[in-house]
DNA sequence: TAGGGGGTAAACATCCGAGGTCTCTGCAGG
DNA sequence: CCTGCAGAGACCTCGGATGTTTACCCCCTA
């Protein structure tokens, strides 16, 4: 195994075992290149890999540390991965948030603080009559990460992120910019806002499902049809 | 931002414009540095890191390949990730296995194939009486992603897997070798099997979610308990 | 005494070039 | 046709030199 992907493991092994704990600052890299053995060339491309999962954090200037480790920011590096990711894999990637999604929605019903529910009201009113394509991710991401915030569990809410993160969202919207979907959407998310207000879990993991499996119909439709027909669809989206 | 930071955003959009697809060969080292405007030791830092999630595939005395892609190679990253997260944490993730295995196995009763059921039932037999801690996470691991497998959808299975890996697993299973745990979890398993040999996914459902269920519980008591009492208890696992 | 500005030192960022090791490939021999 | 042996190409590792950024302390001023 090459000393860098060493470098890496024990650098974890360092994390896990506790001697580095969150946001503890690394011993400079001419001295931690010493101790693990190699030089620092090797060492700066195993800090940088951890860098990118967000593990670790490099300040120029002043030194490397770990990072809070929690889970929304390690998840949040899922992000990165999920962009790799075409259309034919988008399906998939729909389908498991088909099942997350009621059931944070359900939990977010039970959980969710009043005043979170509040805000989520008042995000329903925030969009103009004809929005841009930007408008409508920013409000339509904005909707589903209070609501999954609201379930109370971070790990559940990050993978939410990260499955639908902006590029997908901003992909699926631009291929509906009609009104019908617009429309309904909102009817949707207006929907989803009542019985979670109403603390109806039940009618609002429906209601989610719903609204998810709208997008993926549609999707599928149109990935089936390909380029070409297609352009009278007009379902919710996101 | 860093020139090497730059340099993953460069290869990634090279990847995502198609320019680059799954499989391809970079150029070289020298020659691509010379191409992104900056030096080979910067440029392998950057190739390291994408080395690390699974987009990139360095061989030594052959060159730089990009990976196939899938959904399970790039999720498997995530199981690196997980990794870090301690005790506390642990409850959050398998808050969402809890939601995701009924799930798979729902899914899995209906779309999976004869000889994969039969694969799944000879796996229950597979297990020695007094099997070592190794052997049953293995049996164990095998077990579920067989089902999460059979699901048909790779996200979901990857995913599974990652959240629910090696490490957490053993981690588990070494607070529970009672003989207790172990029989239950094989009524379990087996009874998680007869529901999707029969092809019925409702119940298949229901017993994954009291499997998973039964696990949270455990774990619950043990963490709250924290490390005195809680040596009683035999729950079945994973 | 409190606040602001400058300077120093520490740490990371980047680059370069040399030598080592591994793998693929083509060719010769059995 | 199979096997073994170089040779070339590509990545691996190292060490040092130079640039940039940041944190921190000291001094000056009000």
């Amino acid at each position: 195994m090459p000393v860098t992907d060493v470098a890496i493991d024990k650098i974890k092994d360092m994390i896990i075992s506790g001697e580095l704990a969150p946001g503890d600052r690394l011993p400079k890299e001419a001295e931690l290149a010493q101790r693990l053995g190699l030089s620092r060339s090797s060492l700066r491309e195993a800090v940088k890999a951890l860098c990118l999962i967000r593990v670790l954090d490099v300040r120029q200037g002043d030194g490397t540390y770990v990072t809070s480790l929690e889970p929304n920011l390690l998840l949040d590096a899922m992000t990165f991965v999920v962009d790799f990711h075409r259309d034919d894999t988008v399906l998939d990637f729909l389908a498991v948030r088909r099942i997350l999604e009621p059931a944070a929605t359900a939990m977010a019903a039970l959980h969710m603080r009043d005043e979170d529910v509040a805000e989520l009201g008042a995000l329903l009113g925030e969009l103009e009559d004809s929005p841009t394509v930007e408008a409508l991710v920013a409000n339509d991401l904005q909707f589903h990460r209070k609501i999954a915030d609201g379930s109370g569990n971070p790990v559940l809410c990050s993978l939410l992120e990260s499955l639908s993160g902006p590029t997908a969202r901003a992909r699926i919207w631009r291929g509906l910019t009609q009104e019908g979907a617009v429309a309904r959407t909102r009817e949707q998310h207006a929907a989803i806002y009542d019985a979670i207000a109403a603390r109806e879990p039940e009618l609002a993991r429906s209601w989610a499902t719903v609204h998810v499996a709208g997008v993926e119909q549609w999707l599928r439709s149109t990935l089936v049809e390909d380029a070409a027909a297609g352009d009278d669809a007009e379902p919710a989206a996101s």
